[in-house]
RNA sequence: GCUCCUGUAGCUCAGUUGGUUAGAGCAGUCGACUCAUAAUCGAUUGGUCAAGUGUUCAAGUCACUUCGGGAGCACCA
């Protein structure tokens, strides 16, 4: 099967932040993920780059709007290359295969007839250089005022050219209905339902007054940022459209919270009217908040995903963003919930493991892993695993490998091999717990293979199965499906040298991280 | 204001279509072990399941009411 999985597009209207480290992150655990599986996998992000904020956060920075872009562009393919992101295609909706894109598509739209001339009519507040609806204006006699600003708001008309949004009304619906897998979780899916429900309205799909975004042939307005963002998965491709955006494919849109509506509603309807394939997952995910309050510049209390990976390192972060939060819901970062977890899950319950039983089998094996059979099955870990996956729940899915890890730590416990082998060093239940402890630290590296590469590769580097040099400038595809693939969890241990002096997978972490 | 969701141990949450003494993880306490990255394992403390009324042989599980918490309400990336 074919999977395409797309971050948002991210605006460029300020630097990368955690926030955009989020859905990215998981992103690439998926797509990587999916290879493990077999898949073919195509995995796009990008920037969403036009508009009015962004005209006005270059002239503040004294630049062309062109020249602010590719400076956060390149902003966040720093990033990306700092939290080793695997993506396979970096769209940016300022580039020229974009802007013929959208032309078409504006046309393909036009030409079904869903594409009109009406007045938008705006109660505009200058100094927010925003509109407002009346009922969200503070009243003040016979006038309205901004409820940031506390000025009158003026009218203001302005034709544009309208979507037909209310077109599309019930056959959106109705795909909703027959693909319950559409949008999730399902409690954002029951809101998008309420909007659809309450009725929809046609929407302007161009700006007036706007020079930085994408011209409409025969007139002087731009087309409204959205309209050519979403776009910009498609367009995004390149020459691989056809491969990726079709009716077979898998398609799969990782977003946040706030931006359901565009992908929810516009974005299918806007597909239907062009004649497109509809995507097959919108996945609305929660945000991040720090200390149970909600982050913030001015706060200061910012969550940089530059400083916890210098000092923790990027698979620490990756791990504990899947790990720690059910992915769709708000997750409450603090320093010491970062801490305990990844203490807890990669330090103890792994870590620890994977050295006890290879000190074990060094003292009492001659670093040899016994040819032992095993009643251990990871049938139904694997089933878990995948299915939590397909359910978008890496939380899940992760925890069900940690509970595989516990029980492992409970059995070697009750067997109790250092005692054992102390008596009689070649007792076969003993050497057994420590085979099994082994075994089951490879399989859990295979499953997070995708999240922590070096971590994972470190573990099969301990345990004999490959020399360091073996897993050297690997293609993250070969590595994922020829070195850590799943036909390495049944796959037999036996008879392996294990490394003499293990190399600690992951290090106990002691102090606070770092301030933001 | 309207719509929807939610209120279970100190914290985070499970509790299937209502069915016996309400569960897990973490934290706390006590203990075991000593192979190990002061890790691991066991035991244990702790809840009138927000409150009330009702339906029922039986309600954390359904209905209603009150109180508390959250989300959404369109051009917001």
């Amino acid at each position: 099967m074919v999977f395409y999985i797309t971050t948002p597009l991210f605006y460029v209207n300020d630097l990368p932040h955690i926030g955009s480290a989020y859905p990215t992150i998981a992103c690439d655990f998926f797509a990587g993920h999916m290879l493990q599986r077999g898949e073919e996998v195509a995995f796009l992000t990008g920037t969403d780059e036009h508009g009015q904020k962004i005209e006005k956060a270059a002239k503040e920075a004294s630049k062309t709007p062109i020249e602010h872009c590719d400076y956060i562009a390149d902003e966040f393919q720093k990033l990306w290359e700092i939290l080793g992101i695997n993506y396979d295609y970096f769209v940016r909706t300022s580039n020229q295969e974009h802007y013929k894109f959208v032309t078409e598509f504006f046309k393909k739209v036009e030409a079904n007839g869903d594409i009109y001339k009406g007045k938008y009519n705006g109660l505009y507040c200058s100094h927010c250089e925003d509109f407002w609806l009346e009922k969200d204006l503070k009243e003040d006699g016979d006038k309205l005022l901004c409820p940031t600003h506390k000025k009158p708001v003026e009218e203001y008309q302005q034709e544009n050219y309208f979507f037909a949004l209310t077109k599309y009304q019930d056959r959106l619906e109705k795909y909703i209905n027959d693909n319950p897998d559409f949008i999730s979780p399902d409690y954002r899916k029951n809101e998008v339902m309420g909007w659809i429900k309450d009725g929809l309205r046609d929407f302007p799909i161009s700006r007036a007054n706007l020079d930085w975004g994408i011209p409409i042939e025969g007139s002087d307005q731009v087309t409204y940022v959205w309209f050519d963002a979403l776009l910009g998965y498609i367009s995004g491709l390149g020459t691989d459209k056809e491969k990726y955006w079709n009716d077979k494919s898998k398609v799969v849109h990782i977003i946040g919270k706030d931006i359901l509506r565009f992908h929810a509603v516009y974005w299918p309807a806007m597909l239907m009217s062009a004649g497109y394939p509809l995507p097959h997952r919108v996945f609305g995910h929660g945000f991040l908040t720090k200390d149970g309050m909600k982050m913030g510049k001015t706060l200061g209390n910012i969550i940089d995903p530059v400083a916890l990976s210098e000092k923790y390192g990027a698979e620490a972060l990756r791990f504990y963003l899947l790990r720690d939060i059910v992915f769709g819901r708000d997750g409450d970062y603090t320093d010491e919930g970062f801490i305990e977890r990844l203490n807890s899950d990669l330090a103890n319950n792994l870590g620890n493991l994977l050295n006890r039983a290879l000190k074990l089998i060094n003292k009492y094996n001659d670093g040899i892993i016994p040819d032992l059979s095993s009643k251990q099955n990871f049938d139904s870990l694997h089933q878990q695993f995948i299915g939590e996956i397909d359910k978008l729940n890496p939380y899940f899915a992760l925890e069900a490998v940690f509970k595989m890890l516990d029980a492992t730590n409970v059995e070697i416990n009750s067997v109790e091999p250092w005692r054992a082998l102390k008596i009689e060093a070649s007792n076969e239940a003993a050497l057994l717990s420590l085979v099994d402890a082994l075994n089951a630290c490879k399989v859990a590296a295979v499953y997070l293979a995708p999240l922590t590469p070096q971590l994972s590769k470190q573990i099969f580097i301990n345990l004999g199965i490959y020399q360091a040099s073996d897993l050297e400038k690997l293609e993250r595809q070969d590595l994922l499906q020829n070195y850590l693939g799943f036909d390495q969890i049944n796959k037999s241990i036996a008879g392996i040298k294990v490394l003499e002096e293990p190399v600690g997978i992951f290090q106990r972490l002691e102090k606070a991280p770092v301030a933001a």
